[in-house]
Order: C-alpha cells, then sequence, then structure tokens
DNA sequence: GGCGTCACG
DNA sequence: ACGTACGTGACGCCG
C-alpha cells in the first residue's frame, strides 16, 4: 500500500465528500458568461460574481463536507517540454478577467476555503492528485471543472461536474455517464483526445479524425498505443495511411493530455472541512463587491435577522390569521368599512393571508379562505366601490374569487406594474416585488405588511413606468385588461364530456394495442414512457442507428423517430403511441376532472409570466388544446356552447407577425403584398424563386418560403432553417440570401433593430413594452446569439401581443355598452374563442372583427377571419355581412 | 426538481 | 470554432 495513503487515512473522516473546484476554468467561464459587471468604481467583478453564485450553488446543491480551490501555478513545465506548442495559441489573459483573480481569492478566504496550488503544474494534475488520495481513503470526489479533460479521472468514487452553460447548469458525469457519452472507459479519454486533437490547447491529433472516427479507432485496436504498434487495426486503407503519417503527433498530444496523479501533496482534511462563513464577514465582503443580490440574502451585521418588521414599514398592524380561531366575520367586515375611508387603500393577497392597508399606517389581515362569506365579500364589493383608485396586489385573482365584484375599473396593480419594468421576472407576490423596487424585507409574521408594501410599489412603479414612457400601455391596455382576464376565467367554457369519453374509448384501445405490437417488435416489455429504456431498446438492443445524444442518452424526439420510420416499423409505432398517449395523459383523461357543477371549465390567464407581453394559460392550459393532427383536433369537439341558443365563435388575426414585419420594417414588397390581399407565402415563393407571373408556384416552392417566413419571425439561422426543413445548409444560405435581397427592408430593420437594442439595453413594441436584453453585450456567442434571435423576436410577438390585449379591452367595453348577449371566454395569442346567443351572432361578429381589425392603424392592412359553430371543432367559416343561406 | 418530450401560437 | 428558429405549460420518468 503507497505511503500517502497510510498518512490520509488516520484523519480522512468517515463519509466524506471532497469537493475540488477547477477554479480558473470556472473563473473563466464565469467571465464569458456574464455581462462586463462594475462596481461604482469601476471594478470589474463579473467573474468574481459568477464564481461566487456558482460556489454558493454547488455547496448549496451538493454539500460537501470539505471543499479544496486548486489553481494553475506557472508555466506546465514537464507538457511544454513534451510539446513546445502546448497552449502556444492561447491569447494574453484579458485585464479585465486578471484583475479578478486576486477577488477571487480573498472570496475563497471568507468562505475557509483553501487553495492548493504547486508551481509548474496545472490545475487538473493537483486536482487528478487530492482525488486519487481521497479515493484510495474510500472517500466520495466531485470535481468542478470547466473543460472535460479531467473526466479522464472520473471512477466509482470521483464524479465530475462540467460546466454547460450559463453558470449554474452543469453536466454531470459518472462511469456510466462518460461510457454513454464517449462509448469509452474514463482511462481511455486521454488517447480519444490524443487522436481527435484539441484546438483549445493547440493540440492537432490527426487531421480529419474527429469524435466519431477516434471512438471507432480506439474500438477497433483497444488502445492508441495498440493501434500505433498494429497501424492495421485502423480498419480502413485509409485511416491506415493517417495513423501511419500522424500516429507520432497523436502520440505526442496523448501524452500531454494524461493528468498526473502522484504531485508531491498531501491531502490535508482537517484544512479542507466546510463550514459556512460568518454572516458579518461575507456582508463586509459583499458590500464593498457590490454584489447585490448576494448581499440581499444576508443579514446585516449586528442586527436580527430577518430585518424587523418595524425596520420594514412602520404601521399598527392587526391580524385575525389564526386558523384555530374560527375568524369573527362581523368584526372583519366592520374593519373593512372602516379601511374604506382610507387615503390610499390597497389590498395583497400573500399566501393564506389577504390585507387591507387604509395607507395611514394602519392596517390588518385576514384569511383567504374567509372571503366566501357573504359578509365579508359584500364588505369587500363595498369597499372596492367606494375607494376612486383602488390598488390592488393581484388584482385579477382578488376579482375572480370574489362573486360580488361586479368592477371594472383598477388603480394600480404592482405586480403587473413590476413585471412590466421587468418582464424578465414575474413577482408573484408582494414580498418579491418588494425585495426589488423597494429593497424592503417583507416579515413573515405582520401579513397585513404586504398591503401597505402593494401601496408604496404602486406609487414608486407608477413613477418609473411615466420616466419610461409606459403609462399608456398600463393604463389603457394592461390595467383594463386584468378585469377582462378575471370575468373570462369565471365564465369558463362548457365541456361535454361525453364527447370525450367518445374518443377516450378508441385512444384507449390504440393505447393497448400499439404498446402490444411495440412489445412483440421489441421482443420483451419495458416502459415506453421513459426515454432512457426507449433509447436503449432501439438503439442497443434492437440496433437502429443512433442520431444524436443527449444529456441523460440517446435522444428519442419525433424528428429522430421520424427519419427512422420509413425503415423501421417500430420507430412508427412509437411515434403514434407517443402521439395517443400524450393526447390521453394530458387532455382526454384530465379534462373532465377539472368540469365544475355547471358542466364548464375554468383556467387561469398568466398576465405577469412571459418574456414578450404574451399571456400564458394554466390549470388546465387551455392555449394547447391539440389541432394540428386529426385524433387531436376531435377533442375539440367536447368545447360546446351549452344550449341550443348559442355558438362558439372564433375570431382569428391572419398572419399579424408577419403583418407587423412588414408594418416595423417598412418594407414595400411586403407591405405591397399585404395591400393586394395576396397570400403571403405564395408571394414570398415568387420572389425568392423568381417564379414568374404565369407560372405556378408548387407546393415544395410554398413550404420552403412558409419556413423562411416562420424563420424570419424567430432570427433564423441558415443552419436552423436547413434542418427544420432537411435540406443542406448551402440551399439554405442561398434561401435566406435571395430573401433578403427581395424584401432589403427587412434586413435594414432587423439590423436597426439590433443596434438600437445594443445601445439602450432593450428592445421595444408598438405600445412601448420593453424587453431587457443584457446578453446582447455578452462576450460568450452562445449567449449573444440566443440574445439576437430573442431580440429579433420579441417586437413582433410583443406587438401582436399588444394589439390583441387592446382589441380584448374594447371589445369588453362594446359587447358590455350595446348590450350582446356574448361572453368571451378563450385567448390563444392571435385568437379569441366567445359564446354567444344565436341571435346576436351577426352584430357580435362585426363587432368583433371591427374592434380586432381596428386595434391601432397600421401602414397594411390588418385581417381578422371569422369561424361559428356548435363546438369548437365543427366550426365554419362565417362572414357576419353575408346571411347564411336558408 | 430537472429533463425530455410534445401540445399550442 | 462555437451550436443553432421565438414564446409558453403539462406530462411521465428518474434520482
Amino acid at each position: 500500500m503507497p505511503a500517502q495513503t497510510e498518512m490520509s487515512l488516520p484523519n480522512a473522516p468517515g463519509g466524506a465528500r471532497l469537493m475540488l473546484l477547477d477554479s480558473y476554468g470556472l473563473v473563466y467561464r464565469a467571465f464569458f458568461a456574464l455581462p462586463d459587471l462594475t462596481t461604482t468604481r469601476g471594478v470589474h467583478i463579473n467573474a468574481a460574481y459568477g464564481f461566487t453564485m456558482m460556489m454558493n450553488k454547488l455547496i448549496a446543491d451538493e454539500k460537501p463536507t470539505h471543499v479544496i480551490a486548486a489553481f494553475d501555478k506557472g508555466l506546465p513545465a514537464a507538457r511544454i517540454a513534451l510539446y513546445p506548442g502546448y497552449k502556444a495559441q492561447r491569447a494574453e489573459t484579458a485585464d479585465e478577467l486578471r484583475s479578478q483573480f486576486p477577488l477571487v481569492r480573498r472570496i475563497l478566504a471568507v468562505f475557509g476555503i483553501p487553495i492548493v496550488e504547486l508551481d509548474g503544474e496545472e490545475a487538473d494534475d493537483v486536482i487528478a492528485t487530492l482525488a486519487r488520495q481521497a479515493e484510495e481513503a474510500q472517500q466520495e470526489v466531485l470535481v468542478v471543472t470547466g473543460d472535460l479533460d479531467l473526466l479522464q479521472i472520473v471512477d466509482g468514487h470521483t464524479t465530475v461536474l462540467t460546466t454547460r452553460r450559463g453558470i449554474t447548469d452543469l453536466g454531470r458525469y459518472d462511469e456510466a455517464k462518460v461510457r454513454e457519452r464517449f462509448d469509452l472507459e474514463p482511462r481511455q479519454l486521454p488517447d480519444y483526445r490524443g487522436l481527435k486533437g484539441d484546438p483549445s490547447d493547440n493540440l492537432p491529433g490527426i487531421p480529419g479524425v474527429g469524435e466519431k472516427t477516434a471512438i471507432k479507432l480506439i474500438k477497433n485496436a483497444g488502445s492508441l498505443d495498440a493501434l500505433l504498434a498494429n497501424p492495421k487495426l485502423a480498419g480502413t486503407p485509409k485511416l491506415e495511411a493517417l495513423v501511419r503519417e500522424h500516429g507520432e503527433v497523436a502520440r505526442v498530444c496523448r501524452d500531454v493530455s494524461v493528468i498526473g496523479r502522484d504531485l508531491p501533496l498531501t491531502l490535508d482534511w482537517e484544512g479542507a472541512r466546510y463550514t459556512p462563513p460568518a454572516n458579518d464577514a461575507l456582508y463586509t465582503l459583499y458590500r464593498e463587491l457590490e454584489f447585490k443580490t448576494l448581499l440581499a440574502k444576508l443579514a446585516p451585521p449586528d442586527s436580527p435577522a430577518p430585518v424587523a418588521a418595524d425596520e420594514v414599514l412602520e404601521g399598527r398592524y392587526e391580524s385575525y390569521t389564526s386558523a384555530t380561531d374560527p375568524p369573527d366575520h362581523k368584526r372583519i367586515a366592520a374593519r373593512i368599512d372602516e379601511a374604506a375611508a382610507g387615503e390610499r387603500v390597497a389590498v395583497a393577497l400573500r399566501g393564506d393571508a389577504l390585507s387591507i392597508s387604509a395607507g395611514d399606517g394602519t392596517g390588518f389581515a385576514f384569511l383567504r379562505s374567509a372571503l366566501a362569506d357573504d359578509e365579508i365579500a359584500a364588505a369587500f364589493a363595498r369597499l372596492w366601490a367606494t375607494v376612486p383608485r383602488l390598488v390592488a396586489y393581484d388584482a385579477k385573482t382578488l376579482l375572480r374569487e370574489i362573486a360580488a365584484l361586479r368592477i371594472r375599473t383598477l388603480g394600480d396593480d404592482p405586480m403587473i406594474a413590476s413585471h412590466l419594468l421587468n418582464p424578465g421576472r414575474t413577482f408573484a407576490d408582494a414580498g418579491q416585488a418588494a425585495a426589488e423596487f423597494l429593497d424592503r424585507v417583507l416579515p413573515d409574521d405582520q401579513p397585513a405588511a404586504a398591503a401597505d408594501a402593494a401601496g408604496l410599489l404602486a406609487r414608486k412603479t407608477r413613477e418609473e413606468l411615466e420616466r419610461r414612457g409606459q403609462l399608456a400601455l398600463y393604463d389603457d391596455v394592461e390595467l383594463p385588461l386584468a378585469p377582462v382576464l378575471a370575468s373570462m376565467e369565471r365564465a369558463g367554457i362548457a365541456l361535454d364530456p361525453l364527447a370525450l369519453r367518445e374518443i377516450s374509448v378508441e385512444v384507449d384501445a390504440a393505447v393497448e394495442r400499439l404498446q402490444r405490437e411495440i412489445f412483440a417488435l421489441a421482443g420483451e416489455e419495458f416502459n415506453l414512457g421513459s426515454p432512457q429504456q426507449l433509447g436503449r431498446m432501439l438503439f442497443d438492443k434492437l440496433g437502429l442507428p443512433a442520431g444524436r445524444q443527449n444529456k441523460t442518452g440517446y435522444a428519442t424526439g419525433a424528428d429522430v423517430l421520424q427519419s427512422l420510420a420509413r425503415s423501421f416499423p417500430v420507430a412508427a409505432k412509437v411515434l403514434e403511441w407517443r402521439e395517443v398517449s400524450k393526447l390521453k395523459s394530458t387532455y382526454i383523461d384530465v379534462l373532465p376532472t377539472l368540469v365544475d357543477a355547471q358542466g364548464r371549465i375554468h383556467t387561469i390567464f398568466n398576465q405577469t409570466a412571459t418574456a414578450t407581453g404574451r399571456l400564458s394559460s394554466t390549470n388546465p392550459n387551455l392555449q394547447n388544446i391539440p389541432v394540428r393532427s386529426e385524433l387531436g383536433r376531435r377533442i375539440r369537439k367536447a368545447f360546446v356552447a351549452p344550449s341550443d341558443d348559442r355558438v362558439l365563435l372564433a375570431a382569428d388575426y391572419s398572419q399579424i407577425e408577419l403583418r407587423l414585419m412588414a408594418h416595423l420594417s417598412g418594407d414595400e414588397a411586403m407591405r405591397a403584398a399585404f395591400h393586394e390581399g395576396q397570400d403571403i407565402h405564395d408571394f414570398t415563393a415568387r420572389r425568392i424563386f423568381d417564379v414568374g407571373p404565369f407560372a405556378e408556384v408548387t407546393r415544395n416552392q410554398r413550404t420552403m418560403a412558409k419556413s423562411v417566413n416562420f424563420g424570419l419571425l424567430y432570427g433564423m439561422s441558415d443552419f436552423g432553417l436547413a434542418q427544420r426543413l432537411e435540406i443542406d445548409r448551402g440551399t439554405a444560405r442561398a434561401m435566406t440570401e435571395a430573401y433578403f435581397e427581395r424584401f432589403p427592408g427587412v434586413r435594414g430593420y432587423i439590423d436597426r433593430c439590433l443596434e438600437e437594442a445594443r445601445e439602450r439595453g432593450y428592445v421595444e413594441t408598438l405600445l412601448g413594452r420593453r424587453r431587457y436584453m443584457p446578453d446582447l453585450r455578452s462576450r460568450n456567442y452562445m449567449l449573444r446569439a440566443a440574445a439576437e434571435r430573442e431580440a429579433t423576436n420579441a417586437p413582433l410577438q410583443g406587438s401582436a401581443a399588444d394589439l390583441m390585449k387592446l382589441a380584448m379591452v374594447r371589445l369588453d367595453r362594446r359587447l358590455n355598452s350595446e348590450g350582446l348577449d356574448a361572453v368571451m371566454l378563450l385567448q390563444i395569442h392571435d385568437e379569441l374563442i366567445f359564446e354567444v346567443a344565436l341571435r346576436d351572432l351577426d352584430a357580435v361578429g362585426r363587432v368583433v372583427k371591427h374592434e380586432m381589425e381596428h386595434a391601432v392603424e397600421l401602414s397594411v392592412p390588418i385581417e381578422a377571419t371569422l369561424k361559428t359553430g356548435k363546438n369548437w371543432y365543427d366550426v365554419e367559416s362565417y362572414d357576419p355581412d353575408v346571411p347564411i343561406d336558408a
């Protein structure tokens, strides 16, 4: 037994979990993942901040008992001796990054994490050495690193976490995972890297040998050494020649890649033991470095934590929120009536509590469940009717839950305002918004503080919206929309459970049959619903050609299965099984259980969920009811008009996002197409494929053009388009080039949009909705490219949302003021569903069409098309100005 | 709770 | 050389 083992055993604690950090790699990754943050004094802190975030998360998630930070020190002499070109291509570390290493060392010191480094050695070798000592002491090791080189030390005791994207997304490699990912043992990875090369370390490898070939060569020969000894093992003459010519280079690259495990170091268990840092030391450090979000989670030094209530919001609060005492309804109702006299009355829901503040430092809270009491509901309705501009945090929920409320006006809803100010986040309760916009903490033991905070938030957020020129969007669109959504949620849509039962019988039989058939083809039973088991079955056992890999194994998505379905009936069956079982578990089995006593089903629309201004729908999501497949579409038969004298009316915007593109870009050709009432995909195909005026556009040309148009809205890349259309990248590239040549206004608009966004930090919609895009200036290519696509799409998707919301507000008013018997039920982004009395159908249809088409005036016409029917499946086109034939 | 998958616009 | 079309929510699996 080696001496080191005996030395480390006596003080190696049982059940230790040692975390080893590849510090440079993590700091480097953080530097490129985050924008260039500086303190008010200009100190660059993004890498140090990102590193701290990572470390906090790792410690919280992995709960190590011991932590050590390894650093590189000096030039890696041994590797350079082996291969003088090692890392020779690397640029000087930027000053902005280098200056942050001293900060990182200070942070580690405050956390009490020891730094281990050795002159002339890289962190990899330090880590591998320490890991071996821990393994020999039978302890668990967790290595965290920015690249894949260290995967070679993975074994039964040692797991390697590698950064993937952003700063908190990590890949976890144990032995099985390495085998899955590379189809090789961890110890074979240096051979693999030697053959393939690694540009990031300036290792050439064998030219033309990539991931696939390297693995094949190692599999064929068993090892690189065996391959070099006998190049015939390469398998093909061509590969054999390559091995003969470049084998020596591969051997050097391999040798450089082998990580040393026996540096003169001894693992000091005691020094590495992790204990959480002292609050005050951390506070001082974070304050100096201006790590604001991290600071917000700490208590200020020498003060009780969390912040005392009277420091947060002064007030005399009463609470009737004890769940054990039966609440005194009379007393609560009386308090509500008293509060109505206040100057700036605010209400808020937080957890179980509903709180009301009079705005003069008095407030009280009671259990939300008390709203079911008629007396309290009535008092609440009086309050809402008395107070001219009531502030309500999450007003929609109150309006939905209190039957007696028929109110259509709101003073402020700070939940909505907060989300407009920062659409990247949702502020689910007043506490979260207060932390962001008031820099205050709401104490949990003072439920009435939430209403007080709502009042303060209302003022603060309104001021900020005014400063940004977004008041009209808030006051004329978002605030009036909340009561409209509340009434839609309250109304619900009628469901015919019998219609679903009919499909249910059919689908159950199909699921059963397909499962049987698949098991027969597979030769054994397994869990079809497990993508992992399915992947192993299809690609390992049945030997189908495997496509992509993902984090957990083989990809088995619809695109992969689709490409196999022609040649392998089992893949086609799995696709079919997926379709029916999805419909069964998500819709057919679930929807009937959600029907209320009146036979109606109620979704909740989330007004503060999306980054672009769209709504979302939950519990159930009624914005994704199937329509694309025939079987799925039949589910729509269950959504019905509840009586013979009523029908459903569906109104759709036609090509709204492309029309907005035409308007916003001003592109002459595109605008002309819409003015002439052309089919836009057909028109696009003519232009990009040069189809003459008397020739027909083929189906295929139209399909391609349609994809180009969609791609346009999404910030397409030639690669993405190629993949979608299953064509080669060059063709896709030629198509996008032809597109931008024929629609030059569009190119100009996108460029202007991105340029402006880089400068201002946000993009904007027609009505001034903003989306902040900090990653546009990221130095990380992946993040930056993603941000560019988002910035291209957001004004289009967001402006369409603006239009629809404005139309909904106006429509709701007109349907009410004109006394039409019609109820708005659902919004599906560019579509509205109404339930309408048959006798009012024509009038309603005209109002709906007009308000949708004239929500705003664009430089191109807006078109809304109507359909009507007894259920959502059997709807037929309908024009209110053309009498239905008798 | 993260991931893969898939329903919608 | 990267990895690749925007925005959602729900389901089942897995650890």
